[in-house]
DNA sequence: ACTATAGTTCATAAAAACGGAACAAACGAA
DNA sequence: TTCGTTTGTTCCGTTTTTATGAACTATAGT
């Protein structure tokens, strides 16, 4: 099979980040798998709370979010167990992912619930 | 004349600063706007150092800047004068746009040139 | 009114995203 | 091995978004 394969540090970039996280399905399945202790698969995010992802859209979102270099994702049996790369990311774009993420939560709170 | 609409701060959201600034040519439009003590106009950036950009294509680029908040444009006889709104942003998104900014500048510092 | 300049809008082409259907890979059970 | 099941990818047609030249609008100066 086709192994999967991730970008070095040194190819991600920032417009690349900003793409993959100007959607808001692919940052709801950043932040679950931040916040997760274990790994989460593709199927996992299908029914989100607010809508239906059909499993074809959701492989594209998994593969913006591997090709942006923010998660890793590996084949464990017939699932692929996805992790974040946001600790790799830290040394080369510092506090660019966490003020994304804090600035979506922070738009959440102040009007569209959660 | 048309009356330009710029959204109120509580309008602008994150999924649209993220889709404005995923763009090289807007991030580098933002980055001048800000450091320019005098108002840039569309025009001016019509002859970039490493591209040349259609003059209608450059509208748009201003146009996706403005609905997403990130600049105000203000009619001055002929031109528009365009101004940044990060400092009024700056309550709602905090650190946001400045990491975005600083993240794109240390990529480029570390391989791509200036 | 005429000319020049700055931007916008229109029309169309190119590119990207969406999503259903078919496909492929890994596993377990017979 | 051969089924049957589960997970995810790929293919392909449709829809949406973006890019850009051409035409147009708005403002100012002469």
């Amino acid at each position: 099979m086709k192994p999967l394969q991730h970008p070095a540090i040194e190819d991600v970039t920032v417009e690349g980040i900003l793409h993959a996280l100007s959607d808001p399905v692919r940052v709801q399945i950043l932040k679950e798998i931040m916040r997760s202790s274990a790994p989460k698969t593709c199927s996992d995010f299908l029914n989100l709370p607010d809508r239906v992802v059909p499993k074809s859209t959701m492989s594209q979102h998994f593969r913006v979010l591997r090709e942006a270099g923010l998660i890793r994702s590996e084949r464990k049996g017939v699932e692929l167990h996805n992790t974040p790369r946001c600790e790799e990311l830290k040394p080369r774009f510092g506090q660019l992912i966490g003020a994304i993420l804090a600035a979506y939560a922070g738009e959440y709170a102040k009007g569209k619930g959660d």
